[in-house]
DNA sequence: CTTGCATTTGACCGACCGGTCAACTATAAT
DNA sequence: ATTATAGTTGACCGGTCGGTCAAATGCAAG
């Protein structure tokens, strides 16, 4: 795991962004996280109202370590189409870093998530939608970089964005369902660039 | 539900169709399956050997349903255009209907459940990829359809039909997720479309 | 040395989990 | 009427679930 935590609130949540992402929240129990994180169910109760708490907590963790990955891919002083290649190539090697760590492309924990909870987790659903929200706005960001650079010429900028995001989800579903990051590396940058009305030469 | 079942088998499998899809497999008891069918514990393990295996069962007959549909929406005798607005209104509909009914957006079926369990039930992740790949089919018959009809010109017919089913799997993803069946009307079939390379008029 | 607070511990809770089983009943063929 | 078979029942299993709690500890300030 990317972070070593040293203190027990750390640990418990660290233990358990891995686990709900290497199976699932419901599969997993609070005596798993507690046993993988080394802690006693008590300490665990002591920082955590409940499971979906620290749920939650797990959601905003791994969103703000991505936000990161994403100002670094996003950062660079390059043309909106290189940071595309940069963004897809990220999401890929990502995907078989993970396979190559634990035998399983992983695909999005907070879709995952998401979509696992929402008709049953009020909480949870809203949090995933406030983080979805945020990481629209980088792709909504591109899109308007890519129109004012006389790339592209987009109307609803919104509704591109939300594009670009469907098929990223979508294409991370089936790399994880078909065990394949391969899938990535063939059809993520190729597919936003047709979203975006860009048509290979 | 659509199928009243008669039968002591089909009553359980239809509840637990109903149930995994409200809910998903893992927070469905196999107790709450059988309080819902009518049914006692005995007999729900004298028709299945096990949850995983009852699971399996409602995913093929998911997808039954599900290629009747298909069928019919795609038979129609008019052109690959007018096929994916239909197919496009056809998924869209289906979504407002479960709302209607359930109060939410319950998305696809048959990609829940094989993200929630890809990593730990291997016969469950073997039948979605043997649907998934049914499913490309249709896909694929449509993009060659298009070409023939001089609509299109697409070399790889089959990475464009992955790409929307990528797509269309995103945007069911995110209408879940938001509880809002809209975002399919307006933009599962133009993105269909953009990704055959077939802009707006 | 004592007080006070954060943390940790391990035993414990009732409810529920997926699954088993022997006994019972309904049905239909002989 | 007898038998074989399919379906049904409800009690039962050990284990695990999310969560609680009082008591014990570590530690820092006074």
């Amino acid at each position: 795991m990317e972070q070593l935590a040293t203190n027990t609130k750390d640990k418990i949540r660290e233990a358990a962004k891995e686990l709900f992402w290497l199976h699932n929240y419901g599969s997993v129990s609070v005596d798993l996280i507690c046993k993988t994180a080394g802690v006693k169910k008590g300490s665990f109760y002591h920082f955590y109202d409940s499971k979906a708490d620290l749920c939650v907590a797990c959601l905003d963790c791994h969103w703000q370590e991505r936000a990161q990955e994403l100002n670094l891919v996003f950062s660079t002083q390059t043309s909106p189409l290189e940071r595309i290649a940069l963004y897809a190539n990220n999401v890929y090697k990502n995907q078989v870093k993970l396979k190559e760590e634990y035998g399983a492309v992983l695909g999005c924990p907070i879709s995952l998530t998401g979509t696992e909870l929402s008709n049953d987790d009020e909480k949870i659903r809203k949090k995933v939608i406030e983080i979805f929200d945020e990481n629209y706005r980088y792709f909504e960001s591109i899109v308007k970089d890519a129109n004012t650079a006389g790339l592209t010429d987009i109307k609803k900028t919104g509704l591109t964005a939300r594009q670009i995001v469907s098929y990223t989800i979508g294409l991370l579903y089936q790399a994880k369902i078909y065990n394949d990051p391969e899938v990535l590396k063939n059809e993520l940058q190729r597919g936003i660039l047709t979203l975006m009305g860009i048509n290979e030469k």
